[in-house]
DNA sequence: ACTCAGCTTGACGTTAACGTCAACGTTAAA
DNA sequence: TTTAACGTTGACGTTAACGTCAAGCTGAGT
């Protein structure tokens, strides 16, 4: 046996994408990728020039991708790769990027609560105009919508202001 | 008494704002606020010219920044704020529009899970960090990040593979 | 009468995340 | 060899959501 202990699988028998194949496997457009490669969020290897996508950049993307549908921006998206893929090892830029983390994470709670109760509005909101659709089914414009929406939200309304801790802000001359 | 049934409500006593305390109430600055009345999203009333905002403008710029902070646009959101104030009047422009509310709410459920993935990630990325921390809390940098990194990003990343409808299309060449 | 704080309406500047060309190179098939 | 498909690097354009002035009104206090 010729040695080679822990051979590295880099073979050639992996997976690989050129730019446009990589590009709808997304749903996203070969000038985004490049301009997720020179904001230094990708970084596929060559051949001959072209560029060639492979598992490792699959992952990346799919971490890229998800953090931006929830409104991150590429920044931030680097300051965690950066991390995460082992570029900084300043132990006080470590720390403080981790404290960051922590807080994102926070956040990112409170973002679910955001989706909670959005979701939970819009569900109201397809009833009442199901209803309104229902009631006008022939072409009469009896009940106004306003009035249902009024209910709906005044109820709501009081519900956000109860755990609302502006509301003992400021009033007015 | 003097007939006055279904009294409105719209006495003196209501709670109201000029537009910096209003602004301070959310932290957004004034200029926001304006943009968001040019928008349509906001119509407060005035007073000798100057904007005066009620707990109803409370309410929607509630709405408003929520959706925000979910990644909707302000055109987006005024796509539901139409509907939802009754500017919205044609029954098929109405059913359209509950069709594409239905679609929103699905996404965000599907924002959920993202938030729950990248939260968890997150999460893993904070304890390897403060892992690495500790094993070098003199100054010797025995053990690469990368290596932890790369444990755990390869798990997931099978883990994701798995359920990727993504992963049956194309090869290469 | 003057000043000042706080508001108003333009109007132009800025940033992020690409879109959209133009001009050019490379490989494989006809 | 020519053409076609696919890639490359600039470089400039675009949109959303404001920021940042400038210039002017307005009502309360001195």
């Amino acid at each position: 046996m010729t040695a080679n202990p822990t051979a590295l699988k880099k073979a050639q028998n992996e997976q690989s994408w050129g730019i446009q194949d990589f590009a709808d496997l997304f749903e996203v457009t070969p000038r985004a990728i490049r301009f997720y490669e020179d904001k230094g969020l990708l970084t596929p290897s060559r051949e001959s020039g072209s560029r060639v996508f492979g598992l490792e950049e699959h992952g990346r993307l799919t971490r890229i991708l998800r953090a931006k549908r929830l409104g991150f921006t590429l920044d931030d998206i680097k300051v965690v790769m950066d991390v995460t893929y082992g570029l900084i090892t300043d132990r006080v830029e470590l720390t403080q990027r981790r404290d960051n983390f922590e807080k994102v994470i926070a956040s990112l709670k409170r973002r679910r609560k955001d989706i909670d109760i959005l979701a939970r509005e819009m569900g109201e909101l397809c009833s009442i105009i199901d209803d309104h659709l229902e009631k006008t089914a022939d072409d009469s414009n009896v009940s106004s919508l306003a009035e249902a929406y009024d209910e709906v939200f005044r109820e709501h309304f009081s519900h956000e202001m109860l755990d609302d801790p502006l509301f003992t802000n400021s009033k007015r001359s």
